[in-house]
DNA sequence: TTGAAAGCGATACCAG
DNA sequence: CTGGTATCGCTTTCAA
């Protein structure tokens, strides 16, 4: 029995220490610590100098309590009616109300999805006064991108949200590697399809870059390394249940020997009515992405065979303390804020324990 | 347009403003708010009721400040060589380097494996003193289930991780459900394996409660929907590469229709030195626990088919919360706290960017 | 049984 | 350019 025990009972060094061992006040060593002007170049050196010896870190509780610091961010969110965007929107709420006694405040704003424009406005109506912090979870296309750096340029830190937006260079993405994603679905629908035939895939949106990056994966690994599965053309289903219900049946009448379905985004309750309306299909693998409470059912009754997701949870938790640690200019930890590319099978599903 | 913006500035109520509506002083206030003793029933109402009527809720970064606290927890880590128990201890040493500007400073401390009576010992020796909260991987013993409670008596919280110890009472368990972890492994085997043949199955110790269920929940899943796989006998391994790699040769001569390997327990590398020494296997399914460096190329080369994987970051910051959590009497967030079982595929496997 | 006042670590305002 | 001091929300002696 060995090991690096807790008796290490460290006492930090403080600002009084600081000062006390220059010399100096309170106040000037505030001033070099929050690089404020007004303190000569010698005195600086002198702060830092005892710093570095010292070995100082700022207690950040302590100074957001002097402070009184407020982090207020919000969250732009397409105002869709599908489980995904539900569940986020639900997270935003439910962790929103408990932060609130740790000084961050979360809101909540919707816009139409798919609307470069009213996403553009929103964010150009965004007040640096009033707003710390922005999520959102937009298309690409070059307003918004010009919105995103206007939105930087103001001071207000931003989050790209699920669909990435590399060329607005937005200070962070948080969410799944989307041609993974989709890589990962075609491995699943490869390995679990017997014998051989077709393959749908349900898209969304072209203008979604998740969607197309889903897309490029899953039909880049399929021909690869699954010749005998042929990919169709896909539909697009416009992340709408009704839409994709109605289709589906000229679908399974034109291509008998269909023996697999990729969902790769949302709509998913319309798929699964008309699965389940059309009888068992007991050859036929259907991958869907998003645990939502249709696809968790769907994925319980062997509707579908597994699930791609991203955990809704996580990603809003990761966006907070992304634009906590961007506005605090403070280092993050790469490996917490990764989002996982979750694969759930009936088996590992977690347990509904109620919640949004 | 819509939303719930961020207009809410909400000057939250104080331990002041508590006082002045009650017109009693800051001392007593912090009396019943702490619970400590000398004060009137009738005092302590008054101030409840205006606690309950202000909404108010206490500031634990404040309380924290005022009170110098400092948060001592201890993992007791068993000292194995074992990919999976190195990473965890490397988490721990990881995160308690950051978490010392956080108050909170964690120990580590190792005891032989399988060991009931070391554990024991180093359960008792530990203070209340110097000592909140500990974490311990251990062995579901009478002697050891004692220990934990004669310790959470000494006023330590204890939470288990990775191996439950239920009986024990501990305050927590930390680490995914090991039945569910063998029938999804169970799962992928099925519908991973071509045709039909035998299994093996690569146990660990059957002292340890999570080999036992993942051993199990594999098991009866199996036997339940793929008749046509035959389960073997399960050999065990003991967590020795080496062991496991001298045993395997005369398992594949006996049983050349050998289809697929489970191995549920700690040892890989002597698994996968193994298979890449006796030539390509391709139609053998091997289904593994824990991503780490081996498995993580093994996974990449095709060596391994897929791998069940507990996140050891998640692990140690949940325990961290957890035990925190238990010290203060706070609740905690259920969802942010269920370790996931994690199936990782090729596809999937998420980028190692350096680091531990 | 209750209150006054100092202090935790850091910030900010007002002088000098 | 630099220093003194009140303050943030809460805890903790020390007195009364």
């Amino acid at each position: 029995m060995k090991g690096s025990g807790l008796r290490t009972v460290v006492r930090k060094p403080t600002v009084n220490d600081i000062a006390r061992v220059t010399g100096l006040s309170l106040a000037t060593v505030d001033r070099v610590l929050n690089a404020r002007p007004g303190v000569r170049n010698v005195t600086i050196a002198k702060v830092n100098q005892a710093i570095a010896e010292l070995g100082y870190v700022r207690d950040t509780a302590a100074a957001n309590l002097a402070r009184k610091r407020l982090y207020r961010f919000l969250f732009i969110i397409p105002e869709t009616a599908n489980e995904f965007m539900v569940a986020l929107d639900g997270e935003v709420a439910a962790q929103g109300a408990k932060l609130v006694h740790q000084r961050t405040i979360l809101g909540r704003e919707s816009v139409p999805p798919f609307d470069p424009r009213a996403m553009v406005d929103a964010l150009d109506a965004l007040d640096p006064e009033s707003t710390d912090g922005v999520a959102v979870i937009g298309v690409e296309t070059p307003a918004v991108r010009d919105a995103v750096k206007r939105t930087r340029a103001k001071g207000i830190a931003v989050v790209a949200l699920v669909s990435d937006l590399p060329s607005s260079e937005r200070d962070h993405f948080v969410g799944i590697d989307n041609i993974a994603a989709g890589r990962t679905a075609a491995r699943l629908m490869g390995r679990f399809v017997r014998g051989q035939g077709r393959i749908l895939v349900i898209a969304g949106s072209r203008l979604a870059r998740d969607h197309l990056e889903r897309r490029n994966g899953f039909d880049a690994l399929m021909a690869a390394e699954y010749p005998n599965l042929e990919v169709l053309a896909s539909i697009e289903g416009r992340d709408d249940p009704e839409l994709i219900r109605k289709v589906l049946p000229e679908v399974f009448a034109a291509y008998p020997d269909l023996c697999g379905i990729y969902s790769s985004a949302a709509g998913n309750p319309g798929l699964i009515r008309f699965l389940e309306d059309s009888g068992p299909h007991p050859d036929l693998v259907v991958v869907a992405h998003e645990l939502t409470p249709s696809s968790r059912i769907a994925l319980q009754s062997g509707t579908f065979d597994a699930i791609i997701n991203q955990d809704t949870g996580h990603i809003v938790r990761s966006a907070t303390r992304l634009l906590k640690a961007t506005v605090d200019r403070v280092p993050f930890d790469r490996t917490q804020e990764r989002i996982r590319i979750d694969i759930y099978l009936r088996e590992n599903q977690p347990h509904h324990e109620g919640g949004a």
